[in-house]
RNA sequence: GCCCGGGUGGCGGAAUAGGUAGACGCGCAGGACUUAAAAUCCUGUUGUCAGCAAUGGCAGUACGGGUUCGAUUCCCGUCCCGGGCACCA
């Protein structure tokens, strides 16, 4: 009989000793230098983990691992994130108070995570639902409140010093991140009452009131987001739970001002040790696009019409332009409509408002409505008219386009559909156009003509020059212009934070000073049906001596936008964090998580810390300096685990079966951490042999054998060679290759039947931040008393490593044919004039001459005949 | 449509400052130990052709070209798969 290594007890017996002995907790100390390890914390739903989830922390805690082992001081916190939907929906269900559910979820995570031996500082566990965490997220809230944005010095800057500077100065002076810009007098503002200085204010606040479109579903009495709208053959947009009709409304929603931060949260991503595709998948998002804005006067008939400004990339095709289009909806569209035409235009302008973004998007064809009236171009005076349609967005650039038919493919196609002008000005760099057109050219390359002053020049060129010109004859400037919308802070939610926001009588939003505002008991989570959150039903809540609360809750990402601050100093009550803390611990210096948040949580938290670093509360201004997404672990059938394909593998059962260091190196081994791989029960019986074949390195039948004897060098290279293996791979996260060398190691080592102390106490710590319990039984067995995860990580000695000789593959005109083996240091002319000699080699050559003799020291030697 | 990744045995995947393609594991086939099974160990395993065999030839990293003494790796074109964005002017 085998010695068989008992993993079950080996595994529970180190569990309880590192958590009686408190193991991984860690404080501050200077001495050494500190590393930060993050996991993006789990949402705690009902169905627990499948073993796609820990795949991820498998890999962070190996870092950790191996990070302390070296040295460090190393900061590993897990915590859940708690507010959010599932655990509202359930409740509405249920009537279970979501606090409960949640609670009971908790437990479960925790119990499971605890069965795979992760190394977490428990005692910095975080929940965000929980008052001592919230009222740091509503105070955070309260910052961005009391804060604008002051383009000049590129900072947020207090809300007081607006005021002041207004009561003097006015607007004037001002470049600040607004909703829309106004212009006014000291004087003007010192006659506004209160609540006019209000509501001029929110035009300024990072934290503001704004009026968003929403899809407003009657029937289940709540705001939908895009993807729960779908489009019904008959009915049009309907809702996708219970296909109820759903109507784009105006509604009331908390923002915060993202955008004034676009350029920075675009520039920061240079510096970023993350994955091209999230850091591309951010730069689109943001989406950022140099180009020009230019003013159109419109032809009066009899009374006078406010100018339009387009947005434009291509300003080097403004002689192109033969119509301009505006958004549906158009501020002010009305008025720009003749007489006759006013009636079309705002029919088509109020079925386009009806109509879901999703429709719109589908549906390419091209609908619009002449309003009547005609602009004038600003360089040849010529009159082009003004057009209405829908493939021109409200929400960006100026919601005005000029349209360049030749150069454009919607501008062509909305030109074909209406018969409109195409004046063709750009062409290919070595050819002529072919006219008529019967598509846009719009390549960037091109080179202009019938363009006056852009004649020949170069599309770059003619932009620079377009531009120039439009700014000394006061018709346009350059501008920046971005895709990115202010983030909707609002939900109308039960279990979300609470805003610390009352409406005093005036209706003048105040900041709460007392945090927490508790999120009270409510005796229905179910929607109101007014568009008003569950909180709205609670009057005596809602109704204070001060005036009344807001009933939103904040959304789920809210609370996950700065958590990895708190856990530098999750207990504080004075502040988010203190000082001292965030000065030590800085930044999260390895983030690990999936993909999926790269637009959200990623994006959010980002510029969540360059608020807070304006401020001058935190010392950074980027949160996670590298980040890796795993990969997903599908199902065996190749699905993603699911309980609906019935794919789905519990981590419990496949501990119980084969243990948490078998799991967690097989996970592992799967293949690379950032790719996509199916679960494979077959293999995983191969890593549980490999471990048990690693334990029995250590056993002479039943009994623990380690001798004193000296090692041989080929014992030490193997040893060498291993440590400087992995430590590579860990560093470059390439796991599964490490796991394949213990594999070699552990078949090498066996075959030499090596039983020396020397070669195999190193490398019990090698595998520990891999498997950290069979490695600590090890250890234990080799004699310490103290943990090996309080080692010190070996060093690799080149000198057991370098060869003497190598066996050179000889290749005969690029094909391998023989191998000599020569030493390193020989002569380059002996070794070929031994090559030659060869008798394989000359029968290769077949009598014809050497034409080259090509020597790569150590690699290769190639004859070419 | 645009922007990122990526195509290697029956399977998961190794190997890229250009240098012996297929490490490691799974699966499969054969063998040892055993009354038997489990466990363990050993051998083979890209395809194809020749040979009783040891062995050897040819082809081969999605496809077609190119650069090079030499290409899975670099360049050009095509196809396919995954992800992101999408009437963003």
């Amino acid at each position: 009989m085998m010695t068989q290594y008992r993993f079950s007890d080996i595994e529970k017996k180190w569990q309880k000793i590192w958590a009686e002995s408190n193991l991984h907790k860690v404080e501050e100390n200077h001495e050494k230098p500190k590393y930060y390890v993050l996991d993006m914390f789990p949402y705690p739903s009902g169905a627990g983990l499948h073993v796609g989830h820990p795949l991820g922390y498998i890999a962070s805690d190996i870092v950790s691992r191996y990070k302390r082992l070296n040295g460090f001081n190393v900061l590993h916190p897990m915590g859940y994130d708690a507010f959010g939907l599932p655990a509202e929906q359930y409740a509405i269900q249920t009537g279970q108070h979501p606090e409960q559910t949640t609670a009971a979820n908790i437990q479960t995570f925790r119990r499971q995570l605890d069965l795979m031996g992760f190394s977490f500082d428990w005692s910095r566990e975080l929940r965000t639902c929980d008052p001592d965490y919230y009222r740091w997220t509503q105070w955070i809230f309260g910052q961005f409140f009391q804060h604008w944005y002051d383009k000049k010095e590129q900072k947020a800057r207090h809300i007081r010093e607006i005021e002041n500077h207004f009561s003097k100065y006015g607007s004037q002076g001002i470049e600040a991140a607004c909703t829309e810009s106004i212009n006014f007098t000291a004087a003007e503002w010192n006659v506004l009452d209160a609540k006019m200085k209000a509501d001029l204010l929110n035009n300024y606040r990072l934290a503001f009131i704004d009026f968003t479109t929403v899809n407003w579903c009657q029937e289940l009495g709540c705001v939908l987001a895009n993807e729960e709208v779908v489009n019904h053959p008959e009915k049009g947009p309907v809702s996708e739970r219970g296909n109820y009709p759903v109507v784009r409304k105006k509604m009331k929603q908390w923002s915060l001002r993202i955008t004034a931060y676009a350029d920075r949260l675009l520039s920061g991503l240079n510096q970023l040790d993350w994955s091209d595709s999230i850091k591309e998948i951010q730069r689109n998002w943001i989406g950022r696009s140099e180009g020009a804005e230019i003013q159109f006067g419109l032809e009066s008939n009899g009374h006078e019409l406010p100018p339009v400004s387009v947005f434009t990339t291509r300003p080097d095709t403004i002689f192109g332009a033969t119509f301009l289009v505006l958004a549906p909806e158009y501020e002010g569209l009305q008025a720009l409509c003749s007489e006759t035409q006013t009636e079309a235009v705002l029919a088509y302008a109020n079925a386009a408002k009806n109509r879901s973004e999703i429709d719109r998007m589908a549906d390419t064809r091209k609908t619009g409505v002449f309003t009547g009236n005609h602009a004038i171009h600003p360089f040849t005076k010529k009159p082009i008219p003004v057009w209405v349609s829908d493939y021109v967005l409200a929400g960006y650039g100026t919601g005005a386009i000029m349209a360049v038919p030749a150069h454009d493919e919607r501008d062509f196609d909305f030109a074909k559909a209406f018969d409109l002008e195409i004046i063709p000005v750009i062409k290919p760099q070595d050819a002529s156009l072919e006219l008529p057109l019967t598509a846009a050219f719009s390549a960037k390359d091109g080179i202009c003509f019938n363009s006056d002053f852009l004649n020949d020049l170069s599309v770059k060129e003619a932009i620079s020059k377009a531009i120039a010109q439009l700014e000394t004859q006061r018709l346009g400037k350059r501008r920046v212009n971005y895709k990115l919308r202010e983030a909707g802070f609002g939900r109308q939610r039960y279990w979300g934070e609470p805003f610390p926001i009352i409406f005093d009588d005036a209706g003048i939003p105040q900041m709460v000073e007392t945090l927490p505002v508790l999120l009270p008991l409510v005796e229905s989570y179910k929607p109101t049906g007014t568009g008003e959150s569950p909180l709205a039903g609670v009057a005596e809540w809602v109704q204070t001596p001060a005036g009344r609360r807001e009933t939103d809750t904040m959304p789920g990402w809210a609370g996950s936008s700065w958590y990895f601050f708190r856990y530098m100093d999750p207990q504080n009550g004075q502040a988010f964090a203190g000082q001292e803390a965030l000065n030590y611990w800085k930044q999260v210096d390895l983030y690990v998580g999936g993909s999926e948040h790269a637009t959200g949580h990623l994006l959010y938290s980002r510029f969540w810390t360059k608020f807070l670093f304006d401020l001058g509360f935190v010392g950074v201004e980027e949160p996670f300096k590298k980040l890796v997404n795993q990969g997903m672990i599908m199902g065996e059938d190749g699905q993603k685990m699911s309980k609906r394909w019935g794919n789905v593998v519990n981590p419990d059962d496949v501990c119980a079966q084969y243990g948490a260091d078998t799991l967690r190196m097989y996970e592992m081994f799967l293949g690379p951490l950032t790719d996509s791989k199916p679960w494979n029960t077959n293999g995983i019986e191969g890593v549980s042999r490999f471990l048990n074949k690693f334990w029995r390195l250590f056993f002479n039948g039943e009994t623990f054998e380690l001798s004193g004897e000296a090692p041989t060098p080929e014992e030490l290279k193997i040893l060498h060679k291993t440590i400087k293996k992995i430590k590579s791979d860990i560093e470059q996260m390439s796991f599964n290759t490490a796991v394949s060398a213990f594999m070699v190691a552990t078949n090498e080592l066996g075959a030499l039947k090596c039983k020396k102390r020397a070669i195999l106490e190193p490398l019990i710590i090698l595998i520990s931040p891999f498997a950290p319990h069979i490695a600590e039984e090890l250890w234990q067995y080799a004699g310490h008393s103290g943990s090996i995860h309080l080692a010190a990580w070996p060093a690799h000695d080149e000198q057991f490593l370098t060869e003497s000789s190598f066996e050179y593959p000889i290749s005969i005109n690029g094909k391998t044919r023989t191998s000599i083996t020569f030493n390193l240091d020989a002569d380059p002319a002996v070794i070929e004039s031994a090559v030659m000699a060869d008798e394989i080699v000359q029968r290769w050559m077949d009598g014809k001459p050497l034409k080259k003799f090509i020597l790569v020291k150590g690699r290769i030697i190639n004859v070419v005949v």
